[in-house]
DNA sequence: CATGAATGAGAATTCATTCAT
DNA sequence: AATGAATGAATTCTCATTCAT
């Protein structure tokens, strides 16, 4: 599923931990992407990319002037410039460590079972996925606008849904009897509910609890898998 | 899985569809409200929403620069202004439109039953979704983009995403015994399911026959809504 | 003191009575000049220039626009150029007609007198000018602003201050003994005082009373010119 | 009688000239006033507003575009709009400088005697302003047209006018016998025959040696408010 | 005579990126 | 390694004037 052109990105530093999130990001791909960072150099790239996340938070990708991310990070744009080759550069970066998380949080998914353990299992993932959702949305939401996508990023883009989306099928695949006739397509419903109404909590566009999305969530996506009912 | 296969299913808006659209506008929206409109003046402002239509599909609501509207409707700078003060308005006049006939759309759905009619019905409801959908995608996006961003929306009159989802949580609330907890909630997970794969389809970031997605959406929401799993 | 160029605007319609000011208006120097006009046009013509000065005043004379004028006449752009080749010649209209009123009014000041009567005709006659400048001010503003008189209004313009200024010149001359070692300047130093006092009357800039303004100007100036004042 | 006699007198503000000007500027009131300059900013903020002044004299307020100043100031529009965030904003700036050296003007009025010393300090004081207004005359211009249109200059801080006639109050307050009834009333027709007949000098309406205008200006004014007239 | 619609050159403004220190 | 300043292409918006009916 995933596209082969993948690896486009390659000669750049690529992350080593990814656990702390955006505090732990390393991905520089500054003009001179040879630059070794010292502890100075590591700090200020972070302050750009937690700075570059605030500020696709408040005013979204497109909007989101270097001015501003730069304003945030409390340094210049000739600092922006020295760690990234443009915005699209610096976006790129973040969505390489989205992207890394999200393959790794769709590798945790368990086998889903009809039984409570299954929901069970279900939900926690949910809430892991949420969590990560919560923390990267800024960017997982310009990267699903597609007019971010024009400008070469469908190499990485597309990638990182069909890493994801590889997990889930797989899981999917695994319920017998099998509740839909597409196992791909009933996991692309899956993320597409799972990503918007995610989206729809962190706006909140209508106030949820957590608990009660992760059980609604949850007990939708499990009944719908599992809920073999009788349509007479 | 490239953007490429695009048009296998609903395809974009063609002029056809879209003037279907401008002619349910109940108001240009001008700079100066109080402009009437001749026939030859109704006729450039469908040609100016038709094509805002075309170029926000193209290129995006925030890469659409009015001047490739303006091409595309075959008229001047001068005269977009004529009916519009900004791109933000004409954007906003757009969305009026779409948020009328969502807002139709969802008070026909019908009450969704445990059978093989609930089900039926449903799906029809589905395909009529995502007609309209298709039709208007490059706008509801942009409009999800934008929700609780910058653009002054509330003026509209109607709450767009409000209304629709008052039609389906009345549907939601009938069902007995109530398959989760809180059917706002519930109602807002189908929404977010039902618009995020629409999109995912209408970009054909995965190719997907309509009668296959319309089987599984189906039945992961009537399944989700009324399989009573034994989880034990 | 006039320049000679004037006469530029010959062919054009002049003026025959110009008694009651923007009403009586009837030059046209419209696109067609020769066209005669019927009652219908003269209503028109008469809205238009009506319009002019109080758009004029609203906003002056560089921001406003054709626009607004036409819609304080309530007509449109078309029949604006059926009646003026250009902004500039509306204003060059009603430019004529203010000059005209001018130079009249300047012939009109009487001999100035040591005496109480020549306290009394200068008083009288600085209210006439007050009420033809009320009327008037937004032209005459406009037309005192160099800006505008870079549109060859020059030749216009000045021979309207001059004009003016030959009948009051003519009095500061009869005083004898001169109170001031050149008349023409002293007769500028007039106009200078009263145009701008006036200025600053019609906008309100300070609150005045018309009796009070009057007074003032008149005591300034008649002691101005022959305070003979012992100044050891 | 044309303009091209022009610099007859003190001339049009030179750079130098200018320079003083600026120098006294309290803030560029960029677009963000946060904005701390060092030398090399300081400069190009003077170049900026020198730059705007020789523009105004030539075209005036109106017709002067950003192109023309920053041609003149030999920099790009970019740069302008670092330092002022519109031409209304830069036109403030200098407003605030004019206003303050025309406060600090009015408060080195003298008291005004009924001999010749008090005729010589007037006349003395007159020149001075004169000096400010040939140096600011296109901004004055500006201001006095705008005054009361468009422009929200309240924000200045400064009550140009206000500050600037208090002065002169309260030396026409000292006068005895009062030579009118009104101080305030005559002190604003002092300040409009100053005002105006500068305007008039500057632009060279009609050509004027200075000596003559300020002997005609100081004997009308001292005259005006000493000369006890027998009106019989 | 009159009108609503259309036009497009011109002006203002923004912002990613480069430069000089 | 860092910074403030500068740049100018790209874009939006305005408005006097012309056109077609």
């Amino acid at each position: 599923m995933g596209k082969a052109e993948a690896g486009k990105m390659a000669g750049k530093p690529t992350k080593q931990a990814a656990k702390t999130a955006a505090s732990s990001t390393t991905a520089g791909g500054g003009p001179a992407q040879e630059r070794t960072l010292r502890s100075q150099g590591k700090k200020t790239l972070r302050k750009l990319l937690d700075a570059a996340i605030v500020v696709f938070d408040e005013r979204g990708y497109h909007a989101a002037r270097v001015d501003d991310i730069v304003r945030v990070a409390k340094t210049s744009h000739g600092t922006f410039y020295l760690y990234f080759s443009s915005k699209d550069d610096l976006f790129r970066a973040l969505l390489a460590d989205v992207g890394e998380e999200m393959v790794a949080l769709s590798e945790l998914l368990p086998p889903i079972t009809r039984d409570r353990a299954g929901y069970e299992a279900l939900r926690a993932w949910l809430q892991q996925f949420y969590a990560l959702y919560s923390r990267y949305h800024p960017v997982i939401r310009a990267w699903m606008d597609t007019e971010v996508n024009s400008l070469d990023l469908e190499g990485l883009g597309v990638d990182v849904l069909g890493g994801f989306m590889t997990g889930l099928i797989k899981r999917v695949r695994e319920i017998d009897p099998p509740p839909v006739d597409d196992p791909d397509t009933a996991a692309l419903a899956m993320v597409a509910m799972v990503e918007r109404f995610s989206y729809f909590a962190v706006i909140q566009i209508i106030p949820v609890e957590l608990d009660v999305m992760l059980d609604t969530l949850a007990t939708i996506l499990h009944n719908g898998l599992f809920g073999g009912i009788d349509r007479r």
